[in-house]
DNA sequence: AATTATATTGACCGACGATCAATTTCAATG
DNA sequence: CATTGAAATTGATCGTCGGTCAATATAATT
């Protein structure tokens, strides 16, 4: 019952998103607790109180590093490639990372919090750095000046997308329903979608 | 502690579903506990458990009743009125339900089911109901021969209704951003964009 | 060496989901 | 109507949970 210094505070804060991380993506967020966490990293749940204001908290953590591993799988996608061909590949691999970390995923959108409480912003820039990748990657359809269209019409690309892989994961897919064509509809349809839209509008 | 015969089975039923509505109306599935539901009922817990095999079979039927009213708000959408009209009324009540019942919608996605258990048959089957009509919507665009297609592209749609409305319950838009213009861009995107591949597939 | 600060813990709180023997009532039987 | 058997309801109970806190042992500072 006393200071170890076994590990540094990071290292310690590594570790129990790891031990997390672990639980979460063999048994999902049911399977989460702050004892199954201590367990994991030889602590008691108690130190946990000292490096996360609380479970909520950690989750947070977690599901920010999650939406980091996709921005960071999405890093290289040439968006100038044309909007079928970027919006294309960035589908691909979110379904793809989305496919190989599926209890992780579900934990991002299964995740609430209670009632007053809001997402601090350092969660909700990750989703915001995501859609600008939509953005980027339709951006030769709008003018210059469209801003605002070009914006709303990502956030329904991203939004569609995250509908797509939330059913996938969920395993609330029909048998023969695969995420990957679903996807590629989704972008044929909305990049013809807007090309006709935008020529006669 | 014994037989009280104040309420039939069946009525029981109902007053600890509605109960738990209650609670995930003003509370999210955070807040739902089967102590919770029978104090709200005036019964023990233990009761509970003779009218459902678990709490999750509880909130199963709860979200299995929150779909009926979904499929009910949608019943009378006329179907033959041509694939924007009708699926842009189906998407406005869509929105429109989710939105009057944001505590319950966020229910149905937020479950989980623990490991190896199976969502029931019953509860897919409402999944299929809703899929069924916005496949109605579209059938104008496709051959009758074309049925796997059509499905097809009527999941794509649900699933992407489905990640609107989920963001926007969970209060995931960025300000601004509302969920009925965005599904009338999905719509009308979708259908321009069926209609100009089909046209040249 | 003495003191202060901090990390860690076990014990503890209230609440949770679930089970079950005990008990009381209802329904069926004679 | 009396007796029996089935069914429903409960309180007690188990193990677990998130979270708090005083006690304590170590590290850092003086």
């Amino acid at each position: 019952m006393a200071r170890r210094s076994d590990h540094s505070r990071d290292e310690l804060t590594r570790m129990a998103l790891a031990a997390a991380r672990k639980i979460i993506a063999k048994q999902g967020l049911r399977g989460l607790s702050t004892r199954q966490i201590a367990a994991g990293i030889g602590y008691s749940p108690g130190t946990l109180y000292q490096l996360f204001e609380d479970l909520d908290d950690l989750i947070l953590h977690i599901n920010a590093a999650t939406l980091d591993g996709l921005i960071e799988a999405c890093r290289d996608v040439d968006l100038a490639a044309g909007p079928e061909a970027a919006l294309e590949e960035l589908a691909r691999r979110y379904i793809s990372y989305v496919g190989n970390n599926r209890g992780l995923w579900n934990a991002v959108f299964e995740h609430s919090l209670p009632e007053g409480r809001i997402a601090p912003d350092w969660l909700r820039e990750r989703t915001r750095s995501l859609l600008g990748l939509a953005e980027r990657a339709i951006a030769p359809l709008f003018q210059e000046s469209e801003e605002a269209a070009r914006r709303h019409e990502a956030q329904v690309l991203w939004a569609s997308l995250y509908g797509i892989a939330a059913l996938a994961t969920a395993g609330k897919l029909p048998p023969g329903e695969s995420p990957e064509t679903m996807v590629q509809s989704l972008v044929q349809n909305s990049v013809a979608g807007l090309r006709s839209r935008r020529a006669r509008p």
